[in-house]
RNA sequence: GCCGCUGUGGUGGAAUUGGUAGACACGUUGGACUUAAAAUCCAAUGGGCCUUAAAAGCCCGUACCGGUUCGAGUCCGGUCAGCGGUACCA
């Protein structure tokens, strides 16, 4: 599963580290936003790739987002095609390329290796040597960012050489270019022009040739990449012809013929690379390896755990060595073993290491022959429900689940994945912010002319009452003439400076921007939820927080939603609480509810506890108000009633419902009672409510007696009945009657 | 470019999965209480039409265009916008 490799890694010069793929972002470190350049060297790995297939496959059992379920599929990234072997034309090497496109290999008019591929020396000629060596040097120089910028610009040199494309005899040149990746497929294409948009370009550049061999677009303006109605033409030699065919057939036609000949053979091909697993930091579980005789080696597992040295200094090396590689007494040991001198390993592992495992871990934590007992993992494993961030899509949630399966092949571990269901919470955003732009001459922009605008803006914000939206924009009230602004510099700071902006200076049109940002302490939108505790209690922050709207859901912070549940919560309390006295009021009394009491709880009891279960958390919140409003306007509350709701009330607000279950006379603990179970025949209502439709459209509604609710006949009499339904049936014929029972009555006329 | 998600009042969001769109909350307006304010309570609140007024009624309305259906926020096809991911992956 671990293995060494020099790899050209991710240098970061600034943090003296090499950085994980994911963790470079446009050619910048995630952190910090440091350049990064690619460099050799050599790296521990782990072999994910080996696990691809089964990631991919066992995604289909979990109970997790389309989104994220999605992401990871893109990032394994599994694409079916072929390896296809050519010769060359002067020796006896050969060009193992992978293509999805075999049906078109009768249009491969050159073929194209990585600047790193290991052949490429040993076909470059005489001539071509210096061309060569000095584009593999600058290929080997440019960084991530260097080689994005020349996406829209292919480069590339010409080996010299030529192969044989073996369907038609063609001596094909075989180029250099680093828009061939060394790290997927086999490092080596065979070029398509005429239907790979990359090779078309590629070849318009060089003048090489394009051939057309899959009819239906028009090659002279664009590659044709579409496989669905495409026909094979141009395809044909002594043994074999595709023309006529199309995509489908023609792939399979041709991979067997491949087969037949050995030329090739059906292959699969994974995006997914394997793990960088080391990194220069001194922070990171140290690598249970030592090098004895410079092979490495792993440490017997009673030596185990390595722990790291006690230091004064944590900063790397900066040479590319981790920081521990300087404390000669901790690196210099003996093979425990043999006896012999060895070197420990200096690398740590990523930040990643420990959140592969930690749930596992965290069930028995003090566990001392392994990771964990069996017992414990198969008492508690799988994780029921894992609630994180979707910026974990293909990071930690991609190795968690290779870590996992691998110890579940040694046995370590009973269940196949570790997180059953996972959900992923929606980002709360800052205030809504309404803006508006002003250029470098204090002129008010437009959209359009913000859309163009590319000098120095200067944001100002408005705040909601200056703005009325009418349609799809906003615009600003005609009484303000003059108002003033908060000026937010360019970088985010927020004077208060008093501006005077003049509602016509310039002109109508004016774009303002009504939205909010994710919280940043330069927009200075951050809300510290200590001070909302402060204010207005845990369990009101608590209680917003779910009131806000759906779990997954990306929404906007709002001052005054706190306020409404704090209020709701201050409702609560004086529905049972005299606000003078601290004592129970009068309205609380021992006996029987009544039935319009019982069928308000229980409608609750339902709606919560499913809501709860179903992780819909505010339209739980929104039936405790129900419940509440409707209580308000009793003037006895039965304290079996009041008893119930406080108990439906704890998971939200657990202080205070804890302070009222005291005060109803209970035994604490509020958490420690039985959750209440609702009875459905309190929830029938005497009557049932039907909405009358003639032609779909409502016309009236009748009530009827339950006990005749679902007598069609009779229902659909009283609903012809209904005085407005009359008007609209009269004089029209009939022709059809719809009746859903419990729901509706739709009455269909003609003429 | 490609993939995924989301578009509902002034705002956050509901809608039993095809059955009365706008629950609940915020905001706004009016009223009560108060010397006043806060807090609290009551009422109205998608847009429009008809009517002296009220009651009732009618039309339009879930991003846009079209379709299926007795009936569409919900299903299907197309378009647009926003958000997230990803990008020379052969």
């Amino acid at each position: 599963m671990a293995y060494q490799a020099d790899v050209a890694v991710n240098w970061c010069p600034e943090l003296g580290t090499v950085l994980a793929n994911e963790e470079v972002i446009d050619g910048k470190s995630e952190v910090g936003g440091f350049p990064v350049v690619r460099k050799p060297m050599k790296q521990w790995m782990l072999k994910i790739t080996a696990y691809a297939e089964r990631l991919l496959q066992d995604l289909e059992e979990l109970d997790w987002p389309e989104s994220i379920k999605e992401m990871q599929r893109n990032w394994i990234g599994k694409s079916v095609g072929a390896n296809v072997r050519f010769g060359m034309q002067e020796t006896d090497d050969e060009i193992s390329v992978f293509t999805t496109r075999p049906d078109t290999l009768f249009g491969a008019t050159y073929m194209v290796l990585a600047p790193e591929h290991p052949l490429v020396d040993r076909i470059t000629t005489a001539e071509q040597r210096k061309a060569v060596d000095l584009y593999i040097g600058e290929a080997g120089k440019k960084s991530d960012l260097d080689r994005t910028d020349l996406n829209k610009n292919k480069t590339g040199v010409f080996t010299g050489s030529y192969a044989i494309n073996p369907v038609n005899g063609n001596a094909i040149p075989v180029w250099i270019a680093d828009y061939v990746l060394i790290s997927y497929g086999t490092g080596a294409i065979m070029a398509v022009p005429g239907h790979d948009q990359r090779d078309w370009e590629f070849a318009r550049k060089f003048d090489l040739p394009i051939v057309e061999v899959v009819k239906g677009g028009d090659i002279t303006k664009e590659a044709f990449t579409e496989s669905e109605n495409g026909i094979s033409v141009n395809s044909s030699n002594d043994e074999i012809s595709l023309d006529g065919l199309p995509v489908d057939e023609a792939k399979e036609r041709i991979s067997a013929w491949l087969g037949e000949k050995g030329l090739g053979e059906k292959t699969v091909t994974y995006k997914l690379r394997d793990w960088l697993f080391s990194r220069q930091r001194y922070w990171g579980e140290p690598f249970p390896v030592i090098h004895v005789d410079g092979k490495p080696k792993p440490l017997p597992e009673d030596s185990l755990p390595v722990t790291l040295p006690e230091v004064e200094k944590y900063e790397p090396s900066g040479t590319g060595e981790s920081p521990l590689a300087t404390i000669t007494d901790w690196v210099n040991t003996t093979d425990p073993e043999t006896g012999k001198p060895a070197r420990r390993e200096t690398n740590t592992m990523p930040q990643w290491a420990g959140s592969c495992w930690y749930y596992l871990r965290f069930i028995d934590p003090e566990y001392k022959n392994g990771p964990v007992s069996k017992e414990k993992e198969q008492y508690w494993m799988p994780v029921d429900l894992y609630v994180g961030g979707a910026e974990h899509a293909v990071l930690h949630l991609l190795y968690a689940r290779f870590w996992h399966k691998v110890l579940y092949d040694i046995g370590v571990v009973s269940t196949k994945e570790p997180f059953q269901k996972l959900v992923n919470q929606g980002m709360i955003l800052g205030e809504m912010e309404f803006t508006i732009y002003k250029d470098e001459n204090g002129r008010y922009l437009t959209q359009k002319e913000l859309e163009t605008y590319e000098g120095p803006l200067t944001r100002l914000k408005l705040s909601g009452e200056h703005i009325t939206k009418d349609g799809e924009r906003y615009s600003l009230n005609p009484e303000q003439a003059h108002l003033p602004v908060i000026v937010a510099g360019p970088d985010g700071s927020k004077t208060t400076v008093k501006d005077y902006f003049a509602k016509d200076e310039p002109g109508e049109d004016l774009y303002i921007e009504a939205r909010s940002f994710k919280m940043s302490k330069s927009r200075g939108n951050v809300i510290n939820p200590d001070d909302v505790v402060e204010r207005y209690g845990a369990d009101a922050l608590r209680l917003y927080e779910m009131f806000m709207g759906p779990l997954e859901q990306v929404k906007p912070w709002s001052m005054s939603g706190v306020e409404g549940v704090y209020r709701f919560l201050k409702r609560v309390w004086r529905m049972i609480i005299d606000d003078e006295t601290g004592k129970l009021l009068p309205e609380i009394v021992q006996g029987e509810p009544n039935a319009g009491q019982e069928k308000a709880l229980h409608e609750a009891i339902k709606k919560v506890t499913g809501d709860i279960e179903g992780f819909r958390f505010n339209t739980g919140i929104s039936a405790l108000m129900i419940f509440v409003n409707e209580a308000m306007k009793w003037d006895k509350r039965p304290l079996s009633v009041m008893n119930d709701f406080i108990l439906l009330l704890s998971p939200y607000a657990p202080h205070l419902a804890e302070e009222l279950w005291a005060k109803l006379g209970n035994e604490p603990s509020v958490s420690s009672q039985t959750w209440p179970e609702y009875d459905e025949s309190k929830l029938v209502d005497e009557s049932q409510t039907y909405a009358i439709q003639v032609n779909g459209k409502v016309r009236g509604e009748i009530q009827v007696p339950m006990s005749d609710a679902k007598n069609k006949e009779l229902v659909l009499t009283e609903a012809k009945a209904e005085a407005n339904v009359a008007r609209y049936l009269e004089g029209k014929q009939l022709v059809k009657e719809i009746f859903v029972p419990l729901r509706i009555v739709n009455l269909v006329v003609k003429g």
